[in-house]
DNA sequence: CGGTAATAGTTGATTTTGTAACTAACAAGG
DNA sequence: CCTTGTTAGTTACAAAATCAACTATTACCG
């Protein structure tokens, strides 16, 4: 049998980092679904477009690296809240823009603030120094540089 | 409309630990569906067998912060490709013990030379010690301390 | 003991995701 | 124009995750 082999789970980092990132979605998962109904495609919908403005599916595909079925299906159900408008753009009528409507402006900027807390909280586990280290380190991992 | 605020998706750390998460598995996850033809729980099971040897699936579950569905599932699968055997404890017969066959044991192997190699390479974009507090601040998000 | 509660693990129904194929619109070259 | 190729987004079907209910067994306590 192989046990006490070198090779140590609890430091292995795609493991580390999934484990990390669930425990800390958690709370805020929460938040949204309780409040929203969201699953996390569609806060992240949401978020690009409380921060970007107004752009288009595969705009923000591209951006948070989501696949389009995913977004597509995010964008309906945001749609389906009334937290999001699409009007076709003229010039190439495949695409649409979205839009945060009043009602997602005002999910948004709630969502928004306790996203703001919350990462204060988590942050505040670690030096100001190390926090900023981690986000480098984990953009450098994501590819997000 | 409430474009350039402050808050910036891309600090935010509930979404660039997913991120980072999906991005660093991915490569790894290939190599064990490919090669394997296994999930995600199956081979979290598979590595707990194999670095901790002989324990129920409750175990694995409290362990790894599985739901005891998923693992379930998981070694009902590894069980199928002849990875672990289960044996029913006398004492307490609702409960069972999971081992490595000498076939898991040489799937373990190979998957934790190849887990071995892909976190080296992924470590290796940072210094040592920056390496080192990074995974220390990732179990302390993962409440694993 | 005997009945209720707790535990290990499984199964089934519902939701969500992933993959591939599809529609509609545009682009480019002949 | 017309054929072929590309792109934005949707839909259909299969795979997987989630949640609740279930079985079998053991523990607790009057």
């Amino acid at each position: 049998m192989s046990e006490n082999d070198d090779f140590a789970l609890r430091d292995f980092l795609p493991f580390l980092l999934n484990q990390a990132a669930e425990e800390s979605s958690l709370a805020f998962q929460q938040i949204y679904k309780d409040r929203y109904g969201m699953l996390r495609t569609e806060w992240r919908v949401l978020f690009h477009l409380g921060i970007f403005g107004r752009m288009t599916a595969k705009e923000i595909g591209q951006r948070a690296r989501i696949h389009k079925t995913k977004v597509s299906r995010a964008v309906h159900k945001l749609a389906q809240k009334r937290f999001v408008s699409r009007t076709r753009d003229e010039n190439d009528r495949r695409s649409e823009h979205l839009e945060l409507t009043p009602a997602g402006e005002a999910a948004y900027r709630d969502l928004r603030a306790v996203a703001e807390t919350y990462d204060m909280k988590l942050a505040a586990q670690f030096t100001t120094g190390e926090a900023a280290l981690l986000r480098m380190m984990l953009r450098r991992l994501a590819g997000m540089e």
